[in-house]
Formats: structure tokens, C-alpha cells, sequence
DNA sequence: ATGGCTGAGCTACTCAGA
């Protein structure tokens, strides 16, 4: 099974580039973010008729996240964490995979920027409540899979030039130093998992060719809990879309469990 | 390089992104 995670920036805008990524590359589940619009504009039967069914948490304009699957998710719920901004940036559902019962948790993190604004405050209070709910959360699933853009650098070697990116809330030490308490409840970053060290990159800006130059940043992550890593197959993240005509910023990260 | 480029809402321009 494939499950990948991609900020689309965009669901309208990029149905085109969506519809196309799904016949070449065949994913079972996208869990998608920035979809920026209202669940009544969502194209859903763009997805019905190639036979996928969206679960959506919309929000004009901004934000939003949806689950586009092939597979009936179970007990979809959009409450996971109480956003004082009410912002639509989690959504979660349930799979069923061999005897287990997963939990997919499909997350877009605030942004931060700048540092010296309430954006900031926002989502250092926001990554506080996400990490105590996941932490009750595992207590009653053990088998957790978080998936998105978490707008953490996790590492200096995460980005093409990381003293650009210290002082910014991407990268900030307390900022990561969340990233790292959330893994330490007991998840692997999966790809630096499998990649041990490996630069690569799921986002590039779209001003000052940084596509062209690799000026790019891993902010895309997979957290696999620690009973469902066996299960992980690979993971990949696929750049091909990045390169395409009317391309999201960010290009599409791929897991397989089996 | 606190910019430049893209999308939404709207229809001139602001807000947001990272």
C-alpha cells in the first residue's frame, strides 16, 4: 500500500497536476495539505472518477487538508487539537492493515513566520498542544502515522544553507528541538531513518530560480510509530512533480508499508 | 536576499506562504 503526503498548494489550482501524479505514480491514499479552499469547491468528482473517495477540511482561502483514497478510511475526525484561530489543519482517519488498526493524522503546521509576531506564538502553542495530544493518543493506538507539512527544518543538514534559516521559524533551535520531542515519544522520522545522511529536499521556493539552483528544504516529513516501523517498506519522495508545468512548491513524499 | 513568485478573493490590491 502507498500513502503519500503532498502540499499542494492549491487543490483547484493543481487538480491537473494531482490527476496526473495519481495515474503514473498510483498511490492508494494522498494525504494532502494547503488545499486552500472551502469543502463545497473541493473537486470530488475529479477523484470519483478515477475511484477515489475525499474526506476534506476546508478553509477559504487558507489552509485546509483533505484525505484522497482508493481505500475507505473509517471515523474521519477534524478535531484533533482546539486551533485558537479555528485554521483547518488536521484531519484524521482510520485503515485497517493486516490485524492492526492505524491512525492516519494528516497535519499542516503553521508557518511562524516572522519570528517577532504572533504568528510565531501561534504555532509554538500550537506545536505545545499537538505534541500533548498525540501524546495521549498513543497511549490508546500504538500505531500512528503522522504525514505533512510540518514547517520544521529538523536538521542542519536539511536545508541548502542552514545559517539563512536559524534565526527563521523553520529552523529555529526551539522549534526543532519540538520536532525532536514528538519523535522522542516514540516515532522515526522515517526518511532520515532509511536515509541516514542524505540531503534531499520536498520543498524549493518558486522566486529566484531556486528549483534550478536546489535551493531547496526537507519540511515534508512521515513520523511512523515505533510498532509500525517493520511494516515500512520505503520511502521516497518524488521530485517529478516539482518539475512539471504549474507545479505545487512542494513535491509529493511516498510511503510503502506492507 | 525580510526579496521574488504564486494562489485566493476579487477585479486593485492585500494577505499568506517558507
Amino acid at each position: 500500500m502507498k500513502i503519500i503526503s503532498w502540499n499542494v498548494n492549491s487543490v483547484r489550482a493543481r487538480i491537473n497536476n494531482i490527476l496526473e501524479y495519481i495515474k503514473q505514480d498510483k498511490p492508494d491514499i494522498l494525504l494532502i495539505q494547503e488545499i486552500k479552499t472551502q469543502d463545497e469547491n473541493f473537486p470530488y468528482a475529479e477523484f470519483e472518477k478515477i475511484g477515489f473517495s475525499s474526506n476534506v477540511f476546508g478553509q477559504k482561502s487558507y489552509n485546509g487538508v483533505a484525505i484522497v483514497s482508493k481505500i475507505d478510511i473509517k471515523n474521519i475526525k477534524k478535531d484533533f487539537i482546539k486551533d485558537n484561530l479555528k485554521q483547518s489543519r488536521v484531519i484524521t482517519g482510520e485503515i485497517k492493515f493486516k490485524e492492526k488498526k492505524i491512525e492516519l493524522i494528516n497535519i499542516y503546521f503553521p508557518n511562524g513566520n516572522p519570528i517577532d509576531s504572533d504568528k510565531y506564538q501561534y504555532k509554538k502553542d500550537w506545536l505545545k498542544k499537538f505534541v500533548s495530544s498525540i501524546k495521549k493518543k498513543l497511549i490508546k493506538n500504538p500505531n500512528l502515522i503522522i504525514a505533512g507539512d510540518f514547517n520544521i527544518i529538523p536538521e542542519e543538514n536539511d536545508v541548502y544553507d542552514f545559517k539563512r534559516y536559524e534565526n527563521d521559524a523553520l529552523g529555529k533551535l526551539e522549534i526543532r528541538k519540538k520536532f525532536r520531542e514528538l519523535l522522542n515519544l516514540g516515532f522515526e522520522d522515517i526518511y532520515r531513518f532509511k536515509n541516514k545522511d542524505k540531503q534531499e529536499f520536498t520543498f524549493w521556493d518558486y522566486f529566484a530560480g531556486s528549483w534550478q539552483k536546489n535551493y531547496g528544504m526537507r519540511i515534508d516529513h512521515f513520523l511512523v510509530s515505533t510498532n509500525l516501523i517493520e511494516d515500512i517498506t520505503s520511502i521516497n519522495i518524488n521530485k517529478k512533480p516539482r518539475s512539471k508545468v504549474k507545479p505545487s512548491d512542494h513535491t509529493p513524499i511516498e510511503l510503502i508499508i506492507n
